[in-house]
DNA sequence: CTGTTAGCGCGTTCAA
DNA sequence: TTGAACGCGCTAACAG
């Protein structure tokens, strides 16, 4: 005996602005009017009102697809993360930027993860993002095929080929270097050594860091730094740390926090003083920072501001306005403490 | 004189199966099974290189909001972060995770921020997921309502309230706890301390991984662990460390790897050893941690079998599948250096 | 076997 | 305030 089931079974029936409109009394564009308060439409209090009820009881919520189908584009912000591990400066920066954002109406979301995975092509197939916002800066193809399919705008906040389009990040970064070098060469310093990471993934972020550095030193009419690569292990930054004494550098830039204590940690293998015997500078201020022997200096950047600033440009672009000014200096800040 | 400028204006033409068809001489419905590669559909080896040419020539990109629409969820799986500071594991969980679930098809996207910046509510309405991932759990009219907009599944990584549903992440806390007591108890210590953290929001995280200490102290018969809190700050650590030497504790577990820093730093500034005076051992095994004085000693997860897990999890969930069974200890890996 | 026609899903918006 | 059409892809039903 066949039984037709599917009459049988609880369909899962989605609140639709046709389910509001009937228990309203009115029609489904009068929803959409009110809902919307759609400018250059006179609706009465009553009526209004009635719609705004029925829709609260009923828990109507429009359906997003259907909306961005219409609208051409969805109100969500794609950020794509890098593929090397995040820190929590990364991940403070997106949440204050989900913050800005969304007094804009729009919703920030992150995909992590590889590149490789998937061509980057299934990502926004799958939101049709207003905008995308990527670490690394995209090949002319990747952009295009964005572009064709309704992605209003594309930010790099970094660039690994020749300058193309704005690189909304390298400023900041260089400023941090510059900020890292000024600190060590006011303190009587004159020859500084830049702590590399080891990490080739991490080149994007490094390389406008020491252009900071260098620059800082070219104005100050100081020898450019000398470069180690220094890989996160006690004895193998003990290998640098020899190297740079033997060139006579007493203060280091390290790429950020954790190559800073790396050096820290190779000063001590080699029965050396921090920062007596080498200064060093980190950038970021973690939590182990703090906690280091010697406690760490470093430099940190406002995120909360950076945020601001990468939503502005954000916005503004989605509304085809020119973007804000470049963020200054004052977005870095010294945190001073033992290590240099 | 009036010019009707639109006709002017260079429209952002999308590209649809309409053009394709067009283009390669057949209906739209022909494009879809093509691309679609519909079962039971047989389309003639002409016609579909004909087709997929024109898709290719043109560029095409279905429209994920069309696609959405009819389908009634997209191909999403949201995961909603908490508010936090997120450090390299969860960010390297993610990233696992997202390749699994790519191998279903599945895009993982995470919202950053603060559930207070906006209702969660209009985050998975610009959406639409397949299923939605938390760290904290929702509450009964959360979880309802994401039913009710079309959300298949929703999953709840730990729970704050009394038990409701599976809290698929609880279990492997509470191993990395009881892993790192085991490992203190039988290298002779018979009296413990648990370094929780200073931040109430990680009480989620805290709690499992401190029963899971306790489960471990009782079964092999010793006093549950003397818990202090303590905060990131070398001054304040050290007074934890005092009032830990005078309750006769020569070991202590803590909640990550930052706050074992904490307490290493606190062990300094006390002018005392560790591991002589107080062995310690963290949980995640940042890059810091093997750059401490003295290096320390941590529990690490498999965060790619953790997102497998979660992955088929998820997947078997969207399928109406019972998901898998919780996996066991060999997750937990003892990375052993000085400290303990 | 091959491919087409037609209508749905849902919010928005123009013309009446 | 409303009817009706639109945006775009999917798929049941159907014709050659």
């Amino acid at each position: 005996m066949v039984t037709r089931v599917s009459s049988l079974v609880t369909v899962k029936n989605r609140v639709t602005s046709a389910d509001v409109a009937r228990l309203a009394g009115v029609s489904r564009a009068t929803v959409s009017y009110v809902l919307n308060q759609t400018p250059g439409q006179t609706i009465s209090t009553d009526t209004r009102s009635r719609v705004l009820d029925a829709a609260a009881r009923l828990g109507y919520a429009p359906s997003a697809a259907a909306r961005a189908l219409r609208i051409g584009r969805s109100e969500v912000v794609l950020c794509l993360l890098p593929d090397w591990p995040i820190g929590p400066e990364v991940g403070s920066m997106l949440g204050n930027l989900s913050t800005a954002l969304a007094r804009h109406g729009l919703t920030l979301v992150a995909h992590p993860g590889n590149r490789e995975d998937r061509p980057i092509t299934e990502i926004w197939k799958a939101i049709t993002p207003a905008a995308v916002i990527a670490f690394a800066d995209f090949s002319e193809g990747e952009v295009a095929a964005m572009h064709a399919s309704g992605v209003e705008l594309v930010v790099a906040l970094f660039g690994r080929g020749p300058r193309r389009g704005r690189r909304e990040l390298e400023v900041p970064q260089q400023l941090v270097g510059r900020r890292q070098a000024a600190h060590l060469l006011t303190t009587g310093h004159t020859r500084l050594g830049y702590a590399y990471p080891d990490d080739d993934r991490l080149r994007i972020f490094a390389e406008p860091r020491l252009a900071g550095v260098r620059a800082e030193c070219q104005e100050r009419a100081t020898d450019g730094p000398a470069i180690e690569t220094v890989p996160l292990d006690a004895a193998q930054a003990a290998a640098c740390v020899r190297r740079w004494q033997a060139a006579g550098v007493t203060a280091v830039c390290a790429y950020n926090d954790e190559v800073a204590l790396a050096v820290l940690a190779g000063v001590r293998n080699c029965g050396l003083d921090a920062p007596g015997d080498l200064a060093v500078i980190g950038v970021d201020d973690i939590p182990p920072a703090r906690l280091a022997a010697p406690a760490l200096t470093t430099v940190t950047t406002d995120q909360a501001a950076m945020a601001a600033y990468l939503s502005a440009t954000v916005v503004a672009a989605i509304g085809g306005k020119p973007g804000p000014a470049v963020p200054t200096e004052t977005l870095i800040q010294l945190v001073r403490r033992e290590s240099a």
